[in-house]
RNA sequence: GCCCGGGUAGCUCAGGGGUAGAGCAGUGGAUUGAAAAUCCUCGUGUCGGUGGUUCGAUUCCGCCCCUGGGCA
């Protein structure tokens, strides 16, 4: 266990860990105890909408410690690590308060970390004449079109990879692997910050995640899902929210509310292995918090 | 009690005289703007029990047990 007094105050800190594992927790006693600001790394709690179904901090929390980057994108909006980026960058300043950046989305610390490559956005009009080559010719004919360099650094296999990369070289005309090769220095040098991964026995994580669901349910999150039925619509990004799809599938008549809550659980259950993995590999010599 | 189905991997089920295979679940892994996304890898289990037929039975036959349905 971490001694939170011997974390310097004003030493940026950054807290990643799996679902349910406590980290908002942890991120608030930190800033009680020798200040800063709470700012998100998990890729849905950005959004509105879904509060109660991704855990974003409630009233009480926030009232503890300064938060931000929480629910301060509209649903119906497309967000990424490079939004993120961006977002984050203000509050990294000399000037201001420690950052203290907690959540779930390891693809998001890596970025801070060890950077991102500067990319010009493609467009929305990229991304559909992509989807439409797509079905046409499916991925493994999309591979044959780009670069030898990011072929041979991309997984062929994976179609969203493929096609981030198809499109890229659409938008620029450059290869995914040349941009990279040009990534700009990280945000923040993991040197200079206080890394802590929350690292939890899988049997424990996985009943805390249940109960976790449970509570869910019980503060409100099917009003939630029926409030959003409405304007629900499955391609939208915040629509990944775990437990989302599943309590509609519910509400829409597709399967029991007993179902749905099995489905949510497990959806979740695999989220946080793919976390687990995630951490072990590129966070190994993190500061580990054992749990429980 | 009788008749007809079933009893095969944690779950749902397929198969069939030469000791078996899918989906789901699970495992391990990958991860540079969709990342709570997306993708890859991994399948030995007294084939309900017990006798028999056979060179050989999980597969055929008898009996028993369990289970779903029908008739009484």
């Amino acid at each position: 266990m971490v001694d939170i007094s011997l974390i310097p105050p004003h030493q940026p800190v950054l807290i990643a860990g799996p679902t349910a594992s406590g980290k908002s927790a942890l991120a608030i006693k930190i800033a009680q105890h020798s200040g800063g600001i709470i700012i998100n790394a998990d890729a849905l709690q950005v959004f509105d909408g879904w509060r109660i179904l991704t855990a974003r901090p409630d009233d009480q929390e926030l009232s503890q410690a300064p938060h931000h980057l929480y629910g301060h994108i509209p649903y119906d909006q497309t967000y990424s690590v490079g939004h993120w980026l961006r977002d984050v960058s203000p509050f990294l300043k000399q000037d201001t308060p420690r950052p203290i950046i907690v959540g779930g989305t390891g693809l998001y610390f890596q970025a801070l970390t060890k950077g991102l490559a500067e990319i010009p956005p493609t467009s929305p009009d990229i991304r559909a004449e992509a989807d439409a080559r797509r079905l046409s010719e499916g991925h493994q004919g999309m591979l044959s079109e780009l670069d030898p360099e990011t072929v041979s650094r991309i997984d062929g296999q994976n179609p969203m990879r493929v096609q981030r990369a198809w499109e890229v070289f659409r938008a620029t005309s450059k290869g995914l692997a040349m941009w990279q090769d040009e990534t700009p220095p990280p945000l923040l040098q993991g040197d200079h910050c206080a890394k802590i991964v929350m690292t939890a026995d899988k049997d424990w994580l996985n009943n805390r995640i249940d109960r976790r669901f449970d509570s869910m349910i019980a503060a409100g999150a099917m009003e939630e899902a029926k409030s959003m039925l409405p304007n629900w619509d499955p391609t939208r990004q915040s629509s990944r929210a775990i437990g989302a799809p599943e309590l509609v599938n519910y509400l829409i008549g597709y399967c029991t509310k007993a179902e749905a809550i099995t489905a949510a659980k497990i959806a979740s259950h695999q989220y946080a292995k793919r976390q687990r993995t995630w951490f072990r590999s590129k966070m190994a010599h993190w500061e580990p918090v054992m749990l429980p």
